[in-house]
DNA sequence: CCGAATCCCGAATGATACTG
DNA sequence: CAGTATCATTCGGGATTCGG
């Protein structure tokens, strides 16, 4: 995630009516959902728990091929940050970490479902549409 | 779009089931839809697109605040080899330049806009979320 | 004048090695 | 086991320049 020092600093006017959204605008939170989906790794994470309940960190990494532990740890990083998942350390004999979705996450997981199903239904339309452009220039 | 050079080859075995997407694997082309709206600005052209029609190239960066000139034409050839926009020139004395939303592009705006539903209903737990945490470290 | 291509830099990413 | 640290590399993205 772009945190560091990228702020984006709308300044000036703060004047955004409260309650109205406006993704198009650059201060917005809503564009911050886009930014937090735009992680590569945050969407599959989130799917990843959804679909198979808690798992730990290793589980994690074994289901997303090929995610760096970098990657993964930030990524579940940022994501406990923003309330969507868990992270619960049990400190047994080799540590022990579980990460799990929060009722914020499993709703957002649904609406990635939405995504998925898009996905699957037209993904091979995609494909098409590429190969042909690919083609014809 | 990290399309360039990052062939990502499933090579081996091909072996996914047919109908069968399971965006965990590298290959997947499921995965390529999180990486398409992976892209800020993706979903952001999607979206005013579906919101105004049709438009010419000035006009959507006018409607996306922050994007550069050089964003915008490289999501937006993305987005048209991906057959979700048509790209129309008119070539008249200043050229012109529509953009519209494909079938496809439109069946995709559905689904954002469950993504923006639920930004617009949970962004504040977000936030929320993100100001406990930071000020609990 | 509108839209596209080039140059260049900082940031993000990933492989590897190391630690509690 | 679950990370952290470091380094090498790629890539996103803004300013600028070119084309028509």
């Amino acid at each position: 995630m772009g945190t560091t020092g990228s702020v984006e600093a709308p300044l000036s006017g703060e004047g955004r009516p409260p309650g109205r959204y406006d993704a198009f605008q650059q201060g917005c939170p809503s564009r911050r959902l886009i930014e937090t989906l735009g992680d590569k790794w945050a969407s599959l994470v989130i799917v990843a728990l959804g679909l198979r309940g808690p798992l730990r960190y290793s589980e994690l990494a074994a289901q997303i091929a090929g995610v760096s532990q970098k990657m993964l740890t930030q990524t579940v990083r940022g994501l406990e940050r923003d309330g969507l998942l868990t992270r619960t350390v049990t400190p047994s004999v080799p540590v022990r970490v579980d990460y799990e979705l929060t009722p914020l996450g499993r709703s957002l997981l649904e609406v990635l479902a939405h995504l998925k199903e898009w996905a699957e239904e037209h993904m091979a339309e995609i494909e098409t549409a590429r190969a042909a452009h690919d083609a014809a220039r």
